[in-house]
DNA sequence: TTGATAGGCAAGCCTGTACTTGCCTATACT
DNA sequence: AGTATAGGCAAGTACAGGCTTGCCTATCAA
Protein backbone atom coordinates (compact mmCIF):
# COMPACT_ATOMS: atom_id res chain seq x y z
CA UNK A 1 0.00 0.00 0.00
CA UNK A 2 1.30 3.52 -0.78
CA UNK A 3 1.80 6.21 1.92
CA UNK A 4 -1.37 7.95 3.12
CA UNK A 5 -1.12 11.39 4.85
CA UNK A 6 -3.33 11.71 7.50
CA UNK A 7 -5.29 14.57 5.60
CA UNK A 8 -6.13 11.71 2.79
CA UNK A 9 -7.26 9.15 5.60
CA UNK A 10 -9.50 11.87 6.85
CA UNK A 11 -10.92 12.99 3.66
CA UNK A 12 -13.79 10.49 3.72
CA UNK A 13 -16.86 9.75 5.26
CA UNK A 14 -16.84 5.79 5.66
CA UNK A 15 -13.22 6.07 6.82
CA UNK A 16 -14.35 8.66 9.55
CA UNK A 17 -17.07 6.31 10.86
CA UNK A 18 -14.80 3.36 11.13
CA UNK A 19 -12.47 5.38 13.06
CA UNK A 20 -15.82 6.38 15.27
CA UNK A 21 -16.31 2.72 15.65
CA UNK A 22 -12.82 1.71 16.64
CA UNK A 23 -12.65 4.34 18.86
CA UNK A 24 -15.28 3.59 21.29
CA UNK A 25 -15.08 -0.27 20.41
CA UNK A 26 -11.61 -0.86 19.80
CA UNK A 27 -9.73 -4.09 18.93
CA UNK A 28 -12.56 -5.32 16.18
CA UNK A 29 -12.24 -7.80 13.12
CA UNK A 30 -12.73 -6.75 9.53
CA UNK A 31 -15.55 -8.91 9.72
CA UNK A 32 -17.40 -7.27 12.68
CA UNK A 33 -15.99 -3.69 11.68
CA UNK A 34 -18.20 -4.57 7.80
CA UNK A 35 -21.15 -5.19 10.04
CA UNK A 36 -21.31 -2.27 12.71
CA UNK A 37 -21.23 -0.36 9.63
CA UNK A 38 -24.09 -1.85 7.67
CA UNK A 39 -26.27 -2.50 10.99
CA UNK A 40 -25.58 0.96 12.66
CA UNK A 41 -24.34 3.25 9.65
CA UNK A 42 -26.88 1.44 6.63
CA UNK A 43 -23.88 1.32 4.74
CA UNK A 44 -23.93 -1.45 2.48
CA UNK A 45 -20.06 -1.82 1.12
CA UNK A 46 -17.99 -4.95 0.16
CA UNK A 47 -15.75 -6.85 2.29
CA UNK A 48 -13.24 -5.40 0.10
CA UNK A 49 -14.24 -1.72 0.31
CA UNK A 50 -13.90 -1.45 3.89
CA UNK A 51 -10.45 -3.67 3.86
CA UNK A 52 -9.32 -0.70 1.65
CA UNK A 53 -10.11 1.68 4.05
CA UNK A 54 -8.59 0.15 6.61
CA UNK A 55 -5.41 0.26 4.76
CA UNK A 56 -5.32 3.62 3.99
CA UNK A 57 -6.27 4.36 7.45
CA UNK A 58 -3.30 1.94 8.67
CA UNK A 59 -0.96 3.19 6.06
CA UNK A 60 -1.88 6.60 7.79
CA UNK A 61 -1.02 5.39 10.88
CA UNK A 62 -4.21 5.72 12.77
CA UNK A 63 -4.96 2.08 12.79
CA UNK A 64 -2.74 0.07 14.27
CA UNK A 65 -3.57 -4.09 13.54
CA UNK A 66 -2.64 -7.04 15.81
CA UNK A 67 -2.65 -10.37 14.05
CA UNK A 68 -3.70 -13.53 16.42
CA UNK A 69 -4.66 -16.64 14.21
CA UNK A 70 -7.38 -16.17 11.10
CA UNK A 71 -8.38 -12.88 12.62
CA UNK A 72 -6.64 -9.39 12.89
CA UNK A 73 -7.76 -6.80 15.41
CA UNK A 74 -8.12 -3.02 14.28
CA UNK A 75 -7.08 -0.15 17.17
CA UNK A 76 -7.23 3.43 16.43
CA UNK A 77 -4.38 5.70 16.96
CA UNK A 78 -4.89 9.48 17.08
CA UNK A 79 -1.23 10.14 17.06
CA UNK A 80 -1.20 11.46 13.69
CA UNK A 81 -4.18 13.38 13.92
CA UNK A 82 -0.83 15.83 16.23
CA UNK A 83 0.51 16.54 12.86
CA UNK A 84 -3.05 19.04 12.37
CA UNK A 85 -2.54 20.19 15.80
CA UNK A 86 1.01 21.13 15.26
CA UNK A 87 0.40 23.34 12.11
CA UNK A 88 -2.45 25.13 13.08
CA UNK A 89 -4.54 26.59 15.75
CA UNK A 90 -7.05 23.80 16.98
CA UNK A 91 -9.91 23.96 19.75
CA UNK A 92 -12.13 22.05 21.09
CA UNK A 93 -15.79 23.43 20.82
CA UNK A 94 -17.56 23.73 24.42
CA UNK A 95 -20.33 21.17 24.23
CA UNK B 1 -19.81 26.79 -5.35
CA UNK B 2 -20.85 23.73 -4.14
CA UNK B 3 -19.93 23.32 -0.21
CA UNK B 4 -16.81 21.49 1.02
CA UNK B 5 -16.42 19.74 4.07
CA UNK B 6 -13.16 20.94 6.25
CA UNK B 7 -11.48 17.28 5.73
CA UNK B 8 -11.68 17.46 2.10
CA UNK B 9 -10.34 20.84 2.00
CA UNK B 10 -7.27 19.97 4.08
CA UNK B 11 -6.78 17.09 1.53
CA UNK B 12 -4.62 19.06 -0.43
CA UNK B 13 -1.08 20.09 0.12
CA UNK B 14 -1.06 23.47 -2.02
CA UNK B 15 -4.28 24.60 0.48
CA UNK B 16 -2.59 23.09 3.44
CA UNK B 17 0.49 25.68 2.17
CA UNK B 18 -2.07 28.43 1.69
CA UNK B 19 -3.66 28.16 5.04
CA UNK B 20 0.12 28.25 5.99
CA UNK B 21 1.08 31.54 4.35
CA UNK B 22 -2.66 32.79 5.40
CA UNK B 23 -1.72 32.04 9.19
CA UNK B 24 1.39 33.81 8.78
CA UNK B 25 0.56 36.74 6.87
CA UNK B 26 -3.39 37.30 6.97
CA UNK B 27 -5.18 39.10 4.93
CA UNK B 28 -3.33 38.61 0.97
CA UNK B 29 -4.95 39.41 -1.87
CA UNK B 30 -5.61 36.44 -4.44
CA UNK B 31 -2.27 37.34 -6.26
CA UNK B 32 -0.07 38.83 -3.53
CA UNK B 33 -0.82 34.69 -2.20
CA UNK B 34 -0.04 33.38 -6.21
CA UNK B 35 3.36 34.95 -5.73
CA UNK B 36 3.99 33.44 -2.82
CA UNK B 37 3.02 30.38 -3.63
CA UNK B 38 5.66 30.30 -6.99
CA UNK B 39 9.00 32.69 -4.83
CA UNK B 40 8.89 30.81 -1.84
CA UNK B 41 7.09 27.54 -2.31
CA UNK B 42 7.86 26.79 -6.18
CA UNK B 43 4.36 26.22 -7.10
CA UNK B 44 4.08 26.94 -10.77
CA UNK B 45 0.56 26.98 -10.73
CA UNK B 46 -2.00 29.15 -12.71
CA UNK B 47 -3.63 31.73 -10.87
CA UNK B 48 -7.20 30.24 -11.79
CA UNK B 49 -5.90 27.22 -9.89
CA UNK B 50 -5.42 28.77 -6.76
CA UNK B 51 -8.51 30.90 -7.45
CA UNK B 52 -10.37 27.74 -6.92
CA UNK B 53 -8.35 26.42 -4.06
CA UNK B 54 -9.25 29.46 -2.58
CA UNK B 55 -13.14 28.81 -3.12
CA UNK B 56 -12.78 25.39 -1.89
CA UNK B 57 -11.33 26.88 1.36
CA UNK B 58 -13.92 29.74 1.87
CA UNK B 59 -16.50 27.00 1.35
CA UNK B 60 -15.15 25.35 3.75
CA UNK B 61 -15.27 28.42 6.08
CA UNK B 62 -11.38 27.88 6.60
CA UNK B 63 -11.26 31.00 4.61
CA UNK B 64 -13.13 34.36 4.81
CA UNK B 65 -13.12 37.26 2.38
CA UNK B 66 -13.24 41.15 2.33
CA UNK B 67 -13.69 43.20 -0.79
CA UNK B 68 -12.31 46.51 -0.76
CA UNK B 69 -12.33 48.10 -4.91
CA UNK B 70 -10.89 45.35 -6.73
CA UNK B 71 -8.95 44.21 -4.53
CA UNK B 72 -10.25 40.94 -2.50
CA UNK B 73 -8.44 40.15 0.72
CA UNK B 74 -8.30 36.36 2.52
CA UNK B 75 -8.25 35.48 5.72
CA UNK B 76 -7.70 32.49 7.87
CA UNK B 77 -10.33 31.06 9.93
CA UNK B 78 -9.31 27.91 12.18
CA UNK B 79 -12.62 27.52 13.88
CA UNK B 80 -14.23 25.19 11.49
CA UNK B 81 -10.87 22.97 11.96
CA UNK B 82 -12.72 22.24 15.52
CA UNK B 83 -15.23 19.83 14.01
CA UNK B 84 -11.21 17.38 14.02
CA UNK B 85 -10.93 17.66 17.63
CA UNK B 86 -14.76 17.67 18.47
CA UNK B 87 -14.68 13.65 17.59
CA UNK B 88 -10.85 12.74 17.91
CA UNK B 89 -8.76 13.04 20.50
CA UNK B 90 -6.00 15.50 19.38
CA UNK B 91 -3.11 16.75 20.65
CA UNK B 92 -0.36 19.23 19.99
CA UNK B 93 3.36 17.09 20.08
CA UNK B 94 5.63 18.63 22.53
CA UNK B 95 8.29 20.57 20.47
C1' DT C 1 -8.93 -34.18 4.39
C1' DT C 2 -12.85 -31.62 3.75
C1' DG C 3 -15.36 -27.59 4.63
C1' DA C 4 -16.04 -23.23 6.81
C1' DT C 5 -14.21 -18.90 8.39
C1' DA C 6 -11.09 -14.66 8.12
C1' DG C 7 -8.69 -12.16 5.11
C1' DG C 8 -5.64 -10.71 0.70
C1' DC C 9 -4.57 -9.55 -4.29
C1' DA C 10 -5.39 -7.51 -8.63
C1' DA C 11 -7.80 -5.81 -12.56
C1' DG C 12 -11.52 -2.89 -14.28
C1' DC C 13 -15.10 0.72 -14.05
C1' DC C 14 -16.57 5.21 -13.04
C1' DT C 15 -16.93 9.39 -10.77
C1' DG C 16 -14.70 13.37 -8.67
C1' DT C 17 -11.34 16.83 -8.83
C1' DA C 18 -7.07 19.46 -9.90
C1' DC C 19 -5.50 22.12 -13.52
C1' DT C 20 -5.46 24.64 -17.88
C1' DT C 21 -7.25 27.67 -21.52
C1' DG C 22 -10.00 31.26 -23.21
C1' DC C 23 -12.90 34.79 -22.51
C1' DC C 24 -15.62 38.12 -19.56
C1' DT C 25 -16.66 41.74 -15.67
C1' DA C 26 -15.47 45.36 -12.46
C1' DT C 27 -12.65 48.90 -10.45
C1' DA C 28 -9.05 52.40 -10.84
C1' DC C 29 -6.02 55.68 -13.14
C1' DT C 30 -4.68 59.12 -16.75
C1' DA D 1 -12.73 57.31 -23.30
C1' DG D 2 -9.02 54.21 -23.13
C1' DT D 3 -6.00 51.16 -20.63
C1' DA D 4 -4.25 48.53 -16.90
C1' DT D 5 -5.22 45.91 -12.81
C1' DA D 6 -7.84 42.43 -9.87
C1' DG D 7 -10.67 38.89 -10.25
C1' DG D 8 -14.64 35.53 -12.15
C1' DC D 9 -16.93 31.96 -15.23
C1' DA D 10 -17.12 27.86 -17.84
C1' DA D 11 -15.69 24.09 -20.67
C1' DG D 12 -12.22 20.50 -21.48
C1' DT D 13 -8.52 17.22 -20.06
C1' DA D 14 -6.25 13.94 -17.33
C1' DC D 15 -5.55 11.36 -13.46
C1' DA D 16 -6.55 9.68 -8.71
C1' DG D 17 -9.37 7.22 -5.79
C1' DG D 18 -13.61 4.49 -4.30
C1' DC D 19 -15.90 0.42 -5.30
C1' DT D 20 -16.89 -4.03 -7.34
C1' DT D 21 -15.86 -8.64 -9.10
C1' DG D 22 -13.36 -12.80 -9.18
C1' DC D 23 -10.14 -15.60 -7.45
C1' DC D 24 -6.49 -16.98 -4.00
C1' DT D 25 -4.23 -18.01 0.78
C1' DA D 26 -4.28 -19.20 5.68
C1' DT D 27 -6.21 -20.85 9.96
C1' DC D 28 -9.39 -23.78 12.52
C1' DA D 29 -12.78 -27.58 13.38
C1' DA D 30 -15.07 -32.05 12.43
Amino acid sequence: MVMVDVFRALDDETRRTILDELSSHDGQTLFEICSILAMRHNLSLTRQAISQHLGVLESAGLVATERRGRSKFHHFNPAPLAEIADRWPIQKRIQ
